[in-house]
DNA sequence: TTTTGAGTTGTTCGA
DNA sequence: GTCGAACAACTCAAA
């Protein structure tokens, strides 16, 4: 009977699974070796909890597979290759990879099996990167129009999960990274299927019919809290999708919230859609109109942006969210992105770096792109002009100052939205919150000369 | 090929 | 305090 090798990646679940359903029907009556690779050159770039979380990932997987998960360090092209021919296998399978670094590293793994097969079955995602394109045959660079298409085009039934799993274990495996955030931060959520499948119930019962209200709003719990197990894999959108249909049929009062909720889906998968045509637009302007942008060199401001010490209070409370906890509500992640590169005047993959070493929900996609939606070189890009006032936002998102005062302990003694601007209460600076590193309109109109004259050169 | 309608997420200013 | 206009044209997608 043959044996297949099933290498998990971005899928780290049992359920809904169709390379799962692949390396099983692959291997006959046979068994299927569950593999896990410990990657250096991911590894390197993902901050204390970003490690963690996919290590509490990867222990759920090597529970639920009975402890036949194979955990291996090192270059996936060896390791892959090397495990493959040690058991035998007749077919290596995969989910497939759309991310510039996964596509190549695939090719690479493909190239050294030589004859065994590398079979991709499915992506990360209800509709394929690349699936959909405009009536004249080229991707879609707007959104709306890609979001009809996309529902148009329909997802496909969660996947079956086979009856009878049989699992191979050869049992020589290196240890995981050690999970150690969760003492420090403990009410980090877990990584976990089990933990996605909790945290999807609560939001259907609770926060969907008030999601497209509430999911602004970082001062309460408004958002789906999924982001983080769309990365891992420990759900898959067409599950969501799938519950939320059903959702619908039951009660219309939830309709705004689970359009909205569905949008949101769309938007992780539009942005993957662009990354996939677009390779180099993960780190580099997808368009080329701001090329002669004048940019400073990331320095002391920088430096206190990353450390969320800017004086600007909804700033400063978001970076220290992310510090905290690997996480920070999109709303804070807008304003505070648009601090960086149009008050600071930061080229934006500065700041995505550094949002992509610290989020425990990092998507290449989703954070590059939304990253350049901010700076107005990416598609369906902000109106240049359009500057966010950190203050402005606050009051109106935060606007009893409850978020701020969460993550900002200088300022836990202003009342209300006071909190949004220290500087005009007459206590505002007595527990040590740093002063304004910029005025935002003085800074509004430095940006704004910037763009013209990059503009003009353009 | 040309035309047409439309495009996530804001801010400021002045009436 | 509230409200509408200006910001600046440009690109995309489909008819």
């Amino acid at each position: 009977m043959p044996t297949t090798v099933l290498w998990f990646r971005r899928d780290l679940r049992l359920a809904d699974h169709p390379a799962l359903c692949e390396a099983h029907q692959a291997a006959g009556g046979g068994r299927v070796l569950p593999l896990f690779v410990l990657d250096p050159a991911l590894l390197g770039s993902a901050g204390s909890v970003r490690t963690a979380c996919l290590s509490e990932a990867v222990q759920a997987l090597s529970e639920a597979t009975d402890g036949a998960l194979v955990v291996r360090r090192g270059d996936p092209a060896q390791v892959v290759a090397e495990v493959a021919a040690s058991v035998g296998a007749a077919s290596v399978h995969i989910s497939g990879e759309t991310t510039p670094y996964g596509r190549r590293r695939d090719a690479a793994v493909r190239a050294r099996l030589g004859a065994i097969p590398l079979v991709a079955t499915g992506t990360p995602y209800a509709v394929g990167p690349g699936t959909l394109v405009t009536g004249a045959g080229t991707p879609y660079q707007v959104f709306t129009p890609f979001s009809r298409a996309w529902r148009d085009h329909g997802w496909p039934a969660p996947a079956p999960t086979p009856p009878t799993l049989r699992w191979l274990s050869d049992a020589d495996g290196d240890p995981l990274p050690e999970p150690d955030h969760r003492a420090q931060a403990p009410r980090l959520p877990a990584c976990s299927p089990q933990a996605a499948v909790q945290r999807w119930r609560e939001f259907l019962e609770a926060g969907l019919t008030s999601y497209d209200a509430d999911r602004d709003r970082p001062d309460l719990d408004g958002t789906s809290g999924l982001s983080m197990h769309l990365k891992y894999g420990t759900v898959h959108p067409r599950t969501l999708l799938a519950d939320v249909a059903r959702h619908v049929g039951q009660q219309d009062a939830s309709g705004a919230g689970v359009r909205r909720f569905v949008t949101e889906l769309c938007w992780r998968e539009f942005y993957a859609d662009v990354l996939w045509h677009r390779p180099d637009s993960a780190w580099a302007d997808l368009r080329s109109g701001l090329a002669a942008m004048a940019y400073d060199d990331p320095g002391a401001a920088f430096a206190a942006w990353q450390a969320g010490r800017t004086g600007y209070p909804l700033v400063d409370a978001g970076q220290r969210q992310l510090l905290a906890e690997g996480w920070m509500h999109n709303r804070v992640r807008m304003v505070s992105a648009s601090f960086l590169v149009k008050h600071l005047h930061v080229w934006w993959p500065h700041g995505a770096r550094h949002f992509m070493r610290h989020l425990r929900d990092a998507d290449l996609a989703s954070n590059s792109h939304g990253w350049q939606w901010v700076a107005g070189t990416g598609t369906d890009a902000a109106p240049y002009f359009r500057v966010f006032n950190p203050v402005a936002q606050g009051r109106k998102f935060d606007p009893h100052g409850d978020y701020v005062r969460r993550y900002l302990p200088e300022l836990a003694h202003l009342p209300g939205a006071s909190v949004h601007e220290p500087w005009k209460a007459p206590t505002g600076y007595d527990h040590g919150y740093p002063a304004r590193l910029v005025d935002h309109d003085e800074e509004r109109r430095e940006a704004l000369r910037r763009y013209d004259a990059a503009r003009l050169r353009a």
